[in-house]
DNA sequence: ACTTTGTGCA
DNA sequence: TGCACAAAGT
């Protein structure tokens, strides 16, 4: 039995309308610490991942794990029928073949009811590579998206340089090339700079975990190996699929092996000997945000960039125009990547976050 | 070698944005005084004619004239990667096939380059005929557009009427006519109305050459022929062509020989009696303008008409309708015409204009 | 590229 | 409540 209530429609209806495109069906994975989705794209090039944290529902309740096959088309219809304000409560069945979603007006004077079939699929739960990534860039959603819009015209794919000096995106056209430098906003490495991160949790589990190297002053990480660390953990956190831990480098396989998102809390005290109960969300996030008086916060503008490594890859426009399509969910993207490593583009929506991984274009760098 | 920097790129975007559903390539000849482009259109029915007044850039420097062969299509692309208030900096070298852009954002932590390939262009200068308008029309660009997108839907062309009446428009289709007609805000005659005009330098012209009839008090020109040769210099002053004065009814005809815009100030002063110094730009005639305190000014509503003669023409909406599409480089635009004799659809916009030529339907008055 | 739909503003 | 602008679909 599943019966989770959300309060704004919207946070939902724009995460399928950022998915839809990508996949047709997928799996809702249910259990106890919210709700996973992950699912290849219909090309098998990339990979999308989003999370909802059981705490980000104003009521959750989930009484043994469940998958939910879901055809994400029908639930986009069927999402389209609630206002962005209306409060939805999903439930299902424990056997049943039906997704229940209510949708109550704010003054309850109106209750919609929907039934949406479900399906079986196929449970490929895809292996994500753990990488450690060498850069991680953060910078509004909207500059993002205008950036692969604006390339797109141009060309097919584009090179992504992140150097010290700055995010290079360059694209080749056959009418005319295209380059655009953006420039951090204040610092150039990692961490202590005061600029703004985003509600990027990440950091401070670096804190606990790792240590020495806190967010504070040292502008590089001590060991690149040990700052490639922190940068997985940041983001392979929440990633769903945590029983197994390749280090990197793997391209993503499907494995049924992991115990449908019983999650980080078990397997990152064990494997990442840190476990800050990264489920009980944000508040405890924010709340040593604010202690610890690190990079975290929402930077509105700004870009901020963390490098352990110059990076060079390219990658297929088309998708990553796919993926900014996630910027109503977050003013704040985030970009990590090593080199001849699939890209991960995050974005974190406070009860949760949708991630995307793309692997780049051989012949690069 | 040219370098030209223009404080908003809304402005080339707007320009490109209206004409390149006209003309598929066309050269922008860069000199000193600034850059001028001249074009038909694809079918050879309509002419722009698009100017750039170096006064408007920011910064501009032309060693000697050049003609940047360009293809609209990727210069709009191009374009369109750059934010309206970005500043646009506009480079060639001297033998070079690519043309620079790059923008930067306000706040500088943005740089985005473009190389764009040129192209060369048959140098098909045209000569555009320097004609003695009959009427001049003066309305807001608004309202044209609307007339002309309204009137598109009931027929293929538009006969336009101007008499002391006013401006009417007509057109004739199948389901159904239309016919609209615009009287003129306040007088009806040249001048003297308080009517505001809009950055049309042209008046204060007129007071410094045909003297009598200033502003003031006449509604009518003295005698027609000098109201057409006034008329005939405030429009066709910064004309590109200039070096033949054919005295009209010409159709346009390709000709080198015009000194690629050695301008006005000479031709004006030899043939026309009267050179109040055109190029030197606005500034002169907003000054002109608030002293005499005539009509000029930019008025935001309201309809102008000058009138020597009845005239009585037709065209097709579809290229009026293009034309229109360039609304949103002025609040203003001016409909010249004479009987038999290529309408100009003229907007002016501070840096510069963009002029079109179209002549009319046969068999119409 | 154009038309239609939806959203924000007056 | 109506109008205008912007985004999406055809």
């Amino acid at each position: 039995m599943l019966e989770a209530r959300l309060n704004e429609a919207a946070i939902l209806k724009r995460l399928l309308e950022a998915i839809k495109e990508l996949v047709a069906d997928a799996n809702f994975e249910c259990n106890e610490e919210g709700i996973n989705l992950q699912a290849m794209d219909n090309s098998h090039v990339a990979l999308v991942s989003v999370k909802l944290d059981a705490t980000g529902f104003k009521r959750y309740r989930c009484d043994r794990p469940m998958p939910l096959g879901v055809n994400l088309n029908s639930l986009t219809k069927v999402l389209k029928c609630a206002k962005d304000d209306d409060v939805v409560i999903i439930k299902a069945a424990d056997d049943a073949d039906i997704l229940s979603l209510t949708y109550e007006a704010r003054n309850s004077d109106r209750i919609a009811e929907y039934d949406m079939k479900l399906m079986d699929i196929d449970a490929d739960t895809l292996g994500i590579p753990d990488t450690d990534y060498d850069a991680r860039v953060t910078m509004p959603s909207s500059e993002f998206s205008r950036i692969v819009r604006d390339l797109s015209q141009l060309g097919e794919s584009v090179r992504i340089e992140v150097s010290k000096e700055g995010v290079r995106f360059v694209s080749e056209g056959e009418a005319a090339n295209g380059n655009i430098l953006l420039k951090q906003s204040e610092i150039t490495t990692k961490a202590g700079s005061s600029s703004t991160k985003k509600e990027e949790d990440a950091d401070e589990e670096e804190e606990n975990e790792e240590d020495g190297e806190d967010e504070g002053g040292d502008g590089k990480k001590k060991a690149k190996k040990a700052k490639k660390e922190k940068v997985k953990k940041e983001t392979g956190e929440d990633v769903s699929m945590n029983g197994e831990e390749e280090d990197d480098e793997e391209e993503f396989k499907a494995d049924g092996e992991d115990g449908e998102e019983e999650q980080e809390e078990d397997s990152s005290s064990k494997k990442r000997k840190k476990a800050p109960a990264k489920a009980t969300g944000k508040a405890t996030k924010k709340a040593k945000k604010s202690k610890d008086g690190d990079d975290d916060g929402d930077l509105p503008d700004g870009v901020r960039i963390e490098l352990n490594q110059h990076v060079n890859l390219t990658f297929s426009l088309k998708y990553l125009v796919n993926f900014s399509k996630s910027s109503s969910l977050s003013n704040v993207v985030q970009l990590m990547m090593s080199n001849d490593v699939p890209l991960l583009v995050s974005y974190e929506f406070g009860q949760g976050h949708i991630r995307y991984y793309l692997a780049p274009k051989i012949g690069d760098d």
